[in-house]
DNA sequence: CAGCCTCGAGTTCT
DNA sequence: CTCGAGGCTG
């Protein structure tokens, strides 16, 4: 009685594990999981149950093992049976040419190609990842390792033990006695955010990308800890293996070892073949042939890089038959037969040489970091914004520390975080000034705020360069041909004080400044004649007054109508504008209250100024009437302003971001985030053609 | 009062 | 483009 008992304990708890496993293989390796995760973890639970009561039955590739072992004090090491090897880089199209031609040329040599064949290779995703090998024997997985330094890697087996997508045990009948698999270990973007997520609210530290949080879960001495993080494998090939033969005796192949009897003849074939043992291989793999086929392989990736559920940084091309790779054999570490062709990296690490301070348009100082020069996705960066003094603390950057600099889906580069473990002994850290950098007079830093501003006011060059500049700009009152540099020699030789010393230059005068002729002198003094009709809503905005951008400059001047309304508007009038609510109230009447500004906007009259109506937006319907629409991309025709004026026309509004209120967003060529947010939204997305049809053009 | 929605401001390099 | 912050809405 008892002994039957036990023995059908036994048998159910076998069930259960090989239920479980086959969930993980549908689940990981097939992407289509066949219950839902409730039903998994009831099946779990049903495990842990009997496994508690039996403890005897216990066996190290149970599901639940996975849970993680005890904390280990250091990682053993291994020694790989076959060395991991790296691969040679391709970075444009024309090392991929010279690869083609190498190989072409090698296999011509050894009768392995016709004279004007094409190779065959399989072409696949390089995962942003960590290299590792896992090692199964009789079809259990006994050992896991990082790739080191391609002889000797770390021992993480425990930790690999608890990643579902790696099978504790081999599918299949033909199991072989020994099998390297050899792969990447990665986290998915959408678990890395949630990961981070998590961290953030336990106030744990915070990956700066996943391939950092896969190292960092996979290098914890607490297996446990790993069990917590949802790591992902896929392999892409092998080092050692034995199959056991017909007679009972064992083969021994290896990656170099040359041997005709490997279970596959080709790199796809094999891989297939490891598919099949219940490995995931990522499907996204393709054979091509020649040069024409690696590189259509390459673009096609690029497109649907960013759809891609994880991060990678290239595609790796291999010949596909192995008896050619042993042809082709090696080169110091790396195979010949093979070649990583890498994206233009989007993340490098560079030094920060200094820390400069910039004084902005409204007296905010923003310290600026001085880089060491570096090439991220395409172009060299010298700078970038550090934004305040916080953020620098946050990040923790000294100068002097090595930092990590990222060129993501936009163009503005950004230091996502310093290596502190590279600091060296001189740096320095960072402190703000307490007198701006540029007029001296002393800074402040308000509660609740996170800028630190120079209390100048346009005593202050900076602040009066850019507010100058500011006012001549596209979306103020368009002064074509008055630009930085000249706003800067127009202030410094002190000719220019205030936006209202512009309209009192003339030809002769200004012809006097570098690069200036004569013609450039007379095209700016017409340009500045055109500014002295500007809407009423671009002359609001070009006062530069805290809080009135764009948007709010129009409505106060749709609001009040003149000039002088907005003026002697009190309190309350302005709390009458929509979107305007106390601060930005106070905001514009401290403004006018001030008397150098009223002053200003006196001798803006005194040198002609007068702005104009504008048009009031006709009532009636209009196609667009009461919509938000919002654009991303590059239009094919339309640039982003037309498109705006035509939406506008509509009785449409553009705005700079999607919600669920958004009606529409037009999408062009590389648009960014905001596509993706639309699609999660399930806000209709348009091109340009469809929004001129809306617009009935 | 919290959470959502917008607006404003600052920023890089070619 | 992104972040911070003001204003509005439920």
């Amino acid at each position: 009685m008892k002994q039957s008992d036990t023995r059908s304990v036994a048998e159910r708890i076998e069930a259960l594990r090989h239920e479980i496993d086959q969930h993980n293989y549908h689940y990981y390796v097939e992407d289509a999981p066949r219950i839902s995760d409730a039903e998994y973890d009831r099946l779990m639970n049903e495990l842990i149950a009997l496994e508690e009561a039996h403890p005897d039955l216990i066996t190290p590739y149970s599901p639940t093992q996975r849970v993680g072992a005890a904390p280990a004090s250091a990682f053993g090491s291994v020694r790989h049976a076959v060395m991991m090897r790296s691969l040679a880089n391709a970075f444009d199209p024309e090392d991929v040419e010279a690869f083609d031609k190498r190989v072409s040329d090698a296999l011509k040599g050894a009768g392995l190609l016709a004279a004007r064949g094409d190779v065959d290779y399989m072409a696949e995703l390089k995962f942003d990842g960590l290299a590792v090998s896992l090692r199964y024997e009789q079809g259990q997985l006994v050992q896991a390792a990082t790739r080191g330094d391609g002889q000797t890697g770390e021992d993480i087996t425990a930790n690999v033990r608890t990643v579902r997508s790696v099978p504790l045990r081999l599918r299949g009948k033909d199991i072989p006695d020994v099998l390297e698999v050899r792969g990447e270990m990665l986290m998915t973007r959408r678990d890395f955010e949630r990961l981070n997520a998590q961290q953030q609210q336990r106030r744990e530290k915070i990956f700066v990308n996943p391939r950092n949080a896969a190292a960092g879960s996979l290098r914890q001495l607490d297996p446990r800890v790993t069990a917590s993080r949802p790591l992902r494998f896929f392999a892409y090939g092998w080092g050692e293996i034995r199959l056991r033969r017909k007679d009972g005796q064992v083969d021994l192949f290896q990656q170099e070892a040359g041997d005709a009897d490997m279970p596959r003849d080709t790199h796809s074939g094999m891989l297939e073949w490891i598919g099949e043992l219940g490995l995931p291989v990522s499907d996204l793999r393709r054979r091509v042939k020649g040069l024409k086929g690696l590189l259509g392989y390459y673009e096609d990736i690029s497109e649907r890089r960013a759809e891609l559920p994880f991060e990678i940084d290239g595609v790796v091309y291999k010949v596909d038959s192995l008896a050619a790779q042993d042809v082709l054999g090696y080169v110091a570490r790396a195979p010949r037969y093979a070649v990583a062709h890498k994206f233009p990296a989007q993340e490098e690490t560079t030094v920060v040489l200094d820390i400069d301070v910039q004084v902005g348009r409204t007296g905010a100082l923003t310290p600026v970091a001085r880089l060491k020069p570096v090439f991220v996705g395409g172009v060299t960066v010298t700078n970038a914004t550090l934004h305040n003094e916080d953020e620098i603390r946050r990040k923790n950057i000294f100068i002097g520390d090595t930092v990590i600099v990222r060129r993501a889906g936009d163009v503005i580069p950004e230091v996502v975080a310093s290596i502190p473990e590279l600091r060296p002994e001189n740096a320095r850290a960072f402190t703000m000034p307490r007198a701006c950098p540029v007029c001296g007079s002393a800074v402040e830093r308000l509660e609740d705020e996170a800028a630190t501003r120079c209390t100048g006011g346009l005593f202050c060059a900076a602040q009066r360069k850019q507010s100058i500049t500011h006012a001549a700009g596209r979306k103020a009152l368009d002064i074509e041909g008055l630009g930085e540099k000249l706003v800067d020699q127009l202030v410094e030789s002190g000719r220019v004080q205030s936006l209202a010393d512009l309209f009192t230059l003339n030809v002769l005068e200004l012809s006097a400044y570098e690069r200036m002729g004569r013609k450039s002198a007379e095209n700016l003094v017409k340009a500045i004649d055109k500014a002295r009709r500007p809407e009423l809503s671009r002359l609001l905005f070009a006062l530069g007054i805290r809080h009135v951008g764009e948007t709010t400059a129009h409505d106060l001047a749709q609001h009040f109508g003149s000039l002088e309304a907005v003026m002697d508007a009190d309190e309350e009038a302005l709390l009458g504008v929509r979107d305007v609510g106390p601060v930005v109230a106070g905001s514009i009447r401290r403004f006018f209250a001030e008397p150098h500004n009223r002053e200003i906007v006196r001798a803006l009259q005194a040198a002609g100024v007068q702005p104009v109506h504008e048009a009031a937006p006709q009532s009636g319907s209009l196609p667009l009437a009461g919509k938000t629409l919002v654009l991303t991309g590059t239009l094919p025709t339309w640039t982003r302003d037309e498109a705006t004026r035509h939406i506008m026309a509509a009785g449409g509004k553009v705005s700079g971001s999607v919600s669920k209120k958004t009606a529409y967003v037009v999408a062009g060529e590389e648009a960014g985030s905001k596509l993706e947010k639309a699609r999660s939204l399930g806000v209709t997305v348009l091109d340009e053609d469809g929004l001129k049809a809306l617009l009935g053009l």
